[in-house]
DNA sequence: GCGGCGCGATTAAACCTTTTAATTAAATAT
DNA sequence: ATATTTAATTAAAAGGTTTAATCGCGCCGC
């Protein structure tokens, strides 16, 4: 490997001083027009690197934002993080992304080692059961977080995500309309502020039709594919033998369809199964998917706007912003006919 | 915020060097023991945060390390990447991931960016039509580069992928045995080494089997969901009426048995159908889906012990490492029946 | 009583860039 | 020709950590 090309090479090699050739290379109006082409053209033919960490040991901005949410191979966070890259990249920012799981270990983790890479600011979907402590550490130490998705009560942090409460009382009262009566809700857990949101549309809209809540009627479990398929068998074997599933999310919903149709049933003729998200791959499940649009790529744009925002000084207020899911409705859900 | 806490503010509240104070927290055995929690202490009192930029301008080591494949939100690269994340875990690595989305211009940023920031190595399933000087530039300054799933032919870098043209073979082969003359291949492109493999092994097991090959029978396109879902409807209207579909993986291929249902046949009973990769998610398909593990784990895992392996100055052989794909058999694929 | 040894701690330089204040050079005004 | 303004460049310090070289000191053996 050749020596290291820096600033002061490029002065050397031109007779000039450092301070210049800094100057000329972040298009400073101090430098010369010629001088700037100059320098440009040699740094260039130098092959020189720009040393971000020598730079930002002098300006403490490093250019970094962090992003964590629970775990990227989820497509609903999947399309948070896409959004939030592409308004990212237009800015010159690098992100580092991390998975916690749920580990609250672990994201304190992340944001330690963030903070020790000097990031400018995080936008987090905060494990389950973090401690305000660990945010307060960050902006403690002058690195503003942005939460998406879920919020943290005992903070007013700027907070992006859909309204889940109104959102899963928009599919319950869509199952209603059509007829059924004895309506499960799959998947989840009530332990995060989402699951309480949610859980609590549904049993508003039940209530609000006069429908008495049967909390048998309530399966927790696992957010994934994997969880819906698992409470296939659960839900086929209730007692009280609902014709239709709120489920969590879409990919609970594709799941359990899946369990469905593996018990010799048909999801959207038998069963009426809506979803959440309207993930890309609800329109082409099968059958295709009635679900809620949760705006998840509203949600990563505005929370990258937002920290791009505060980075750039404004202050804009803090508090809860919430996105107003709408009604997708495909061939998943059918009128009632008794089983 | 309250002022910054660095090395020198603990030496001075302890009346002790800085130099003292940088050994002590990097368990030098250089200063006492009892120095040493006292030094230990006081930071965790005071709040210290090790600033990482600083210490790499000086050891030139950042502890970052690069990893950019093709898009995260795709399951396959998803299962790589948590297998190098959880390597890398247990060895105080900080990863910063990236999608190039198959933009050689994206890639090249990525890179440029990583090495501002004074990145230890890069690992990367390189964009299509990468030139080499692109990792030429990263080798340069001193940042070994390791690939994963897809080859560069003009570069003899470590490389870890599945035996494509195998691993089709494996699955044509399996088609074959049930009886299928008419097999077609579905998805994916012909421009990357990984294309080519893959239908070279589809030509060479239907060589094999006597079978003459119909370029007809080979329908390229996109490698998702949507990418096999559109594909159906080209493939049920081939005048050869083909009676089954070797698939470039399992996202195309769940696609397609959306697609066939969506015209109103049984994938699994009129057409069989095999994935390619075993993602989680073929298991609990409808139907189960017949399709070809192709390491992945094994993939990221051996990747990234090669890349800290390299870190720590044992210069490995280079060259390409396959692993060997296994069938996975499900019930996507039924024995022949004219259609 | 002295050279030598080890332990524990310190000094000082180095890593590379940014930025303010100061300097020099050139242009304009008097 | 000199004084003043403007433009272009530079010197030097700062930012926080690491580390080779050095120092001080008590102790051992002779």
């Amino acid at each position: 490997m050749a020596q290291k090309i820096k600033l002061s090479t490029i002065a050397e090699t031109l007779g000039i001083s450092t301070a210049t050739v800094s100057l000329a290379l972040r298009d400073s109006p101090l430098v010369a027009a010629n001088t700037r082409d100059k320098i440009k053209d040699q740094a260039r033919a130098l092959g020189y690197i720009y040393n971000r960490r020598a730079a930002s040991l002098r300006t403490s901005r490093s250019g970094i934002i962090g992003v964590v949410v629970h775990d990227i191979m989820n497509p609903f966070y999947g399309e948070i993080l896409k959004a939030i890259e592409s308004e990212l990249d237009r800015s010159r920012h690098t992100f580092i992304l991390s998975n916690h799981y749920d580990s609250v270990e672990k994201q304190r983790t992340f944001i330690e080692t963030l903070l020790q890479l000097g990031g400018d600011g995080v936008i987090m979907s905060p494990a389950i059961g973090t401690p305000p402590e660990d945010f307060e550490l960050a902006e403690e130490n002058g690195m503003p977080a942005i939460l998406v998705a879920r919020q943290i009560d005992a903070l007013d942090l700027p907070t992006f995500r859909g309204d889940d409460s109104y959102g899963i009382s928009l599919a319950t009262n869509h199952l209603i309309s059509l007829g059924h009566r004895s309506i499960a809700m799959i998947g989840g857990t009530d332990q995060t502020s989402t699951g309480r949101d949610r859980y609590q549309g549904y049993v508003n809209a039940l209530r609000k039709a006069g429908i008495e809540v049967d909390p048998d009627l309530r399966i927790p479990g696992a957010r994934s594919k994997q969880g819906g398929f698992e409470a296939a068998v659960h839900f086929l074997s209730l007692p009280q033998k609902p014709t239709a599933a709120v489920c969590w999310n879409d990919l609970v919903a594709i799941g359990l369809m899946n369990g469905i149709s593996r018990a010799g049933l048909v999801p959207g003729r038998d069963i009426s199964v809506t979803g959440y998200d309207d993930l890309e791959e609800a329109a082409i499940a099968t059958p295709a998917l009635t679900t809620v649009w949760n705006g998840q790529a509203e949600v990563g744009r505005l929370a990258a706007r937002a920290l791009l925002d505060r980075l750039a000084g404004s202050h804009e207020p803090d508090g809860i912003h919430l996105i107003k899911p709408e009604m997708r409705i495909r061939q998943s859900t059918v009128p009632y006919k008794a089983r």
